[in-house]
DNA sequence: ACAGAAAGCTAACATGCGTCAATAGACCTC
DNA sequence: GAGGTCTATTGACGCATGTTAGCTTTCTGT
């Protein structure tokens, strides 16, 4: 009740249904999908910025992201650290039904529109829909994918890298639910998110940003990137897609219940 | 069966259990712990430096960790990148139950002891015990939560720091199950494993070794740390253990199924 | 159209970290 | 206990990145 924050534009509209469950949806069949949309209760606007949910946060419900991006964020010093980056179709705290309280934050990079799942709802899928249930066990696991691969591209690739790098990925990220453009990845991101994700100063961003440029990896403009050839880039950020399980590794092979 | 390489240096002896299920402990009663005990089929010891799963294997059985440290690892160009560290009573390969292939290595640092849990096992375990299914989907978050921080880490810290963190770490993970002793902290890591998982050459390592020796805040032997000061210590890495769970935030106040 | 705010850019200098080369200490094997 | 190997250590130099300061461009609201 209290978990969502922030400016609400407008609210009640329907679901283009189209990506919903965006990385679950090939492990899933046509009525699994109305049933998970069916589990959408409210949907909601926010405006940039917006917190949607707060470290140490204790949810009733989870949010599923519709339209827009959000960060995984961690507040330390007076400094903001992000974590992870969310896309349309991701569940963004479905930890938050196992775990009592948040250990990060979720704020809106950008316009974004999220719909809210009640716990109670959640557990019925536990019980009812092993098929689901096991799809949310993989996204799950699927954010910790990420997150291992994160960390190593900390540690091993320089600023402009790190930046080509997340665009590579979110480039798949966005392929996979069928929501990219030819020759350009447009994000709302400033230099400062740029920086904040890759661990360096905006200041260092920027040269970043300005060797890419160079290079003629990739031009990037107020958080749209453009290139005409995605895989060059990708050859720079030394980007391998095996980490986001494109062609669904989950094990259904064998039923569980 | 081929997922286990390396030396094994005996096999087939009684486990503790006392730390058993490590993490997981303090959410289930002495008859899950017992269960799972029993879910345990071998146990093996390996040697150092064994690589007991790859990136890319498909596994019919999950391992848990019973002596000693495993590392995650992420191979690129011909250099290792750590990206996680297990301490007993952690399952390291959960997620090989849900994903069809591994995204990550794991490796042995120094002798290790091993049990191996059958997925066919873990299926019984899912539809039977849903108190022990809910637990090891804790633990697969709170390895996701401890990521999540390993990538502030190396976002925010320069490398003394982020050595001071990594121990800090680990000796409240150890304190969780009760394997600390009062001044020190035992491993077998080498400066190039610090090295690995702070992502800085070795050389570099060694610097930051000798940085905190030099500010009085640890002394780090050959992979053993002392210090007389923890809480400096902790201070000094800008540690903050919430990110651990230590306090058991499972969500049980409500049955799921 | 204008003004203010936010974002992007540039330069100068300091520090963290990588690399190379060389040495010293610790452990292992015979 | 001698030799070899792995690990730890030190110094010199160069690149990556942080910091401060100031400036320019773009967006936004009126």
């Amino acid at each position: 009740m209290d978990a969502i924050r922030g400016d609400i534009r407008s609210s009640d509209f329907p679901l283009t249904g189209e990506f919903l469950a965006g990385r679950l949806r090939e492990h899933l069949d046509q009525d699994d999908l109305n049933y998970i949309e069916d589990l959408i209760e409210t949907v909601e606007e926010h405006g940039d910025g917006t917190r949607l949910l707060e470290t140490g946060d204790v949810t009733n419900k989870s949010t599923m992201l519709i339209e827009g991006y959000v960060f995984r964020t961690i507040e330390s010093g007076d400094r903001r650290y992000i974590v992870g980056i969310q896309v349309p179709g991701d569940f963004v705290d479905l930890h938050g039904f196992a775990l009592k309280r948040l250990d990060h934050s979720i704020v809106a990079a950008g316009p974004v529109k999220i719909g809210s799942v009640s716990h109670e709802s959640l557990r019925t899928v536990m019980q009812d829909r092993p098929n689901i249930a096991r799809a949310m066990w993989f996204a799950t696991l699927l954010d910790a994918s990420i997150h291992r691969k994160w960390i190593q591209i900390l540690e091993q690739l320089d600023a402009p890298k790190r930046i080509a790098h997340l665009y590579a990925e979110l480039h798949t990220r966005l392929e996979l639910i069928g929501r990219t453009v030819p020759r350009a990845l447009r994000t709302p991101f400033t230099q400062l998110d740029l920086a904040d994700m890759c661990g360096v100063s905006a200041i260092h961003a920027n040269r970043a940003v300005g060797k890419l440029r160079e290079l003629g990896v990739a031009e990037i403009r107020r958080g749209d990137l453009y290139t005409d050839d995605w895989d060059r880039l990708k050859r720079y950020a030394r980007f391998n897609a095996d980490y986001l399980y494109g062609d669904g590794a989950l094990k259904l092979d064998e039923g569980w219940n």
